[in-house]
DNA sequence: CATTAAATATCGTCC
DNA sequence: GGACGATGTTTAATG
């Protein structure tokens, strides 16, 4: 236990697996009786406790967390307390320990370089506005209203028009969200105006609102997207 | 190599420390150059790559994945693929490991126990209606409707309503969901309803339009249940 | 600091 | 297997 804690003290990365249960309070509460988990200590102070299968861990707590641990009834319990808002904690009771690891020194200042994501998707259409239509004439990317912004905004053929885009098939709240902006856009200008949905594909259910409402969809795959550089190099490079 | 496909073959778990450099394709793509990172191999075939710092992983291949190793230019290759949709495909340059354990036969046959959730705040109020109305009388929980269902459904003082929960803070969606529903009540009862959003707090915004809508806002926090047996009890308890 | 929307979201449940 | 909503969502961007 007071080697744990001096590993943790020197910012050392452990990897603690152990059979444990865990009670968890804060936003929701939770308790898990007696298992065998595998558990992260990062130097940031998350805390991770991964159950033997699923990707999603079984419980877990943010930085900043303060790690403690106690004897109780001859067990070690490792107590993790957020004294920040949302309040937190989480108390594991470790009643066996099958693998203790720290992993001081640990270095990663790589940034992870993510691509073909609805962001890409907005700045290719950005630049090819005819593969949102033939006639469409942008006017603006990222287009500022009080109820937040157009992904893409311009003409077709005269007409004033709001582009919703998603990179995963779309559902209700995408098509609930470019109703919104289209009612407002129309009563802005009090004239008529289109809304378009782009996406790789949309629901049943909100494709027949869509339609109901005079709304259209326009397939749209972020595969198709052909990126030439890293966006964090096009950032260097558009200054 | 070799004992690497062999403790996954004899499906243990693994825990690899390593520094690495991954590219990922699939649903998107990223590419993250060298770092040192901590690797979960779980016997589901989870692959799970977590850098020094956060709570969520840096990569990650959900089961079901088909994983292989290979050596190229002299280092390992760890190659994992899902051939199932969505397909995705992930490559793990390893360039120098820092540690390695596999553990075998972990057993984890609890089940988290969550309560406090969105779900618990619903059966306590339909078990005690007077909260979210004095005169307010439950007809129906999770009453189902052609645009979904609403979580409480009743009346107060001879007029239907439509109640929407939320055990976190408020937004946008959730009042925009309240409106589609009490828009669709009243048109398919032809008569005035009304709609309730019970939640610990909504933001400006959103409380702003549900205002200018006609609808109600009622605090509720989950942190006052009172929750006296859990959900898996109660649920063997009903049948 | 609050708000807003994206995410390789994941996960459960219902149809 | 698709669709839909909750999640202790987390995270990043923005005002």
């Amino acid at each position: 236990m007071n080697r744990f804690l001096a590993d943790l003290g020197d910012s050392k990365a452990v990897v603690l697996v152990c059979r444990c249960s865990i009670e968890y309070w804060g936003r929701s509460r939770s308790v898990i009786g007696s298992g065998d988990r595998i558990i992260l200590f990062k130097p940031d102070s998350t805390l991770i406790v991964h159950s033997v299968s699923g990707f999603k861990p079984v419980n877990w707590m943010s930085a900043p967390t303060d790690i403690s641990a106690e004897l109780e009834e001859g067990g070690v319990v490792v107590f993790g307390q957020r004294t920040v808002k949302p309040f937190e904690e989480i108390k594991i009771r470790v009643e066996g320990v099958l693998g203790y690891e720290a992993y001081p020194g640990l270095s990663d200042t790589e940034k992870l370089d993510l691509t073909h994501t609805e962001h890409d998707m907005r700045d290719y259409l950005a630049a090819h506005p005819s593969e949102v239509d033939p006639l469409f004439r942008l006017k603006s990317v990222e287009y500022h209203t009080p109820l937040g912004f157009f992904d893409l905004y311009g003409k077709i053929a005269g007409k004033f028009v709001v582009v919703e885009l998603k990179s995963v098939r779309a559902g209700l709240p995408a098509v609930l969200q470019l109703k919104r902006y289209r009612d407002w856009l129309r009563e802005h200008l009090r004239q008529d105006v289109m809304g378009v949905l782009m996406a790789p594909g949309v629901a049943a259910n909100p494709l027949a609102l869509l339609k109901k409402e005079g709304l259209e969809f326009r397939k749209f795959n972020v595969h198709k997207l052909k990126i030439s550089r890293s966006r964090h190099t096009l950032d260097e490079w558009m200054g």
